[in-house]
DNA sequence: TGAATAGTGTCTTTCAGACAGTATTAG
DNA sequence: CTAATACTGTCTGAAAGACACTATTCA
């Protein structure tokens, strides 16, 4: 009511990566020590400012993603996630982060050969236990990402993102025990996953090795989203059992 | 490189909200014409700017939700979509806009008693047909809107927020058949929905009517993760049947 | 009574889960 | 040979889908 004329407030828009991978038969997460000072010293996830103001947001996860973390963008699974904005949230000011998930490939063991070298794959547990300390909202949106990735594993083909471009089943299956937490019988999943439409796609005769009987190789399929989805076991949470 | 003080650029923050409901056995959304100038006089959805530097994005959304639709938040499903960000997606400067989605249920038939009497419940397909004018890039998100109910019916109780506080399963199965766009058989449906541990509960003896035999009132259950899921039918893409 | 909607019973097919058994490699 | 992993066959129980049937209202 005011005759003031009114202008809408600006905010700062920053992009963080939630960058998980398997290792060691666990998930794990890139996280970044923070060498500047809101949260100095602190784990953070890599992430930061729009570049300009003409940046494009995919654009910028991209390049975070090189910057930080030393990954090309190209072939990588990156999607958003959410958005966090909580006032307060940045001691600098009004600061808007978009969220990023992006899911790595096994192979790239070495994060090294970037910018802040000071990037470690972190399992996740360890990343969200109590005693560590997450700069900022990180905390949440790791979880976030976590949750993601777990409910995408359903329905849609995003395990084939953690693994190479071939694979085995085998491997998939690892996936697959490792962000669900959960174990799973080799014989039924082998033919589940087989027989999910344009799910994987056999990758010629060729095969691989390590001490038994050579396995097939797969590559994803043409199909990103699963028909019918993979179901994930009920969680071992009241497993009591009444006697007969 | 440079030697100058890089500083990282501001944007202005809008939200944007897709809100769905049923009506006459459709799923509608809520649309307004525009009065000023940028796509004046064109469809686009309700929405504006952050009112100042300390609103929280989901209050943002809540005062929209009031100011240009007449809802009150209390008591619907809301949460936060995606986030549109384009550069170029707005003449007036870089506009970041958080787009959410809206639940209402059926009662409130109208929208009016409100600042914005311009606003219309439209039916999705016509919303999205080639000859409606959506200002910016409105489209896109509507079109995210809808895929995200649609999949937030299976795996969530998401479908009692198109629903009364108290409801009959055949109401219950017209919002799956609208937002689906299939048919389901009434039988299975009942007892499937039944069946789904927490999903819906008795709302004590009371019953309603039509003009058949009365039917069973039902509140939301208190599990808002439905094990199992809903299932959606398939869609009937490819029915090419071969002749025995 | 008949029309209309609500709710039940039951059959069949399909699929997840359990698990015995066979195949192919390395030593 | 044994150990180890890959893969196949088959059974069983639990659901999904189809659909005949009963129940309760209004006119």
């Amino acid at each position: 009511m005011g005759a003031d004329i009114w202008t809408p407030p600006t905010v700062l828009l920053a992009v963080d990566l939630v960058i998980l991978t398997l290792r060691d038969s666990r998930l794990q997460v890139l996280l970044v020590e923070r060498g500047i000072d809101p949260h100095r010293g602190a784990l953070a996830l890599p992430g930061g400012f729009l570049s300009d103001v003409t940046e494009d947001i995919p654009s910028a996860a991209e390049r975070e993603l090189a910057e930080e973390a030393g990954l090309d963008a190209a072939g990588l699974h990156l999607e958003q996630l959410s958005v966090y904005g909580t006032p307060g949230r940045d001691p600098r000011g009004r600061v808007v982060s978009v969220a990023y998930l992006a899911i790595a490939p096994r192979l790239p063991e070495p994060v090294a050969g970037t910018d802040a070298a000071n990037a470690w794959w972190t399992p996740t547990d360890v990343a969200l236990a109590d005693h560590t300390r997450l700069a900022f909202d990180h905390r949440q949106i790791i979880v976030d990402g976590i949750e993601r990735a777990r409910s995408k594993l359903e329905s849609s083909a995003l395990a084939t993102a953690f693994c190479s471009p071939e694979f085995t089943i085998t491997e998939l299956q690892q996936v697959y025990e490792a962000v669900w937490d959960v174990t799973l019988d080799p014989r039924n999943f082998y033919r589940k996953v087989q027989s999910v439409d344009g799910f994987i796609v056999p990758a010629g005769p060729t095969r691989k090795t390590e001490n038994g009987r050579p396995a097939r190789l797969f590559r994803a399929g043409p199909h990103t989203v699963l028909h019918p989805p993979m179901t994930r076991p009920p969680r071992p949470a009241d497993m009591a059992r009444t006697p007969a």
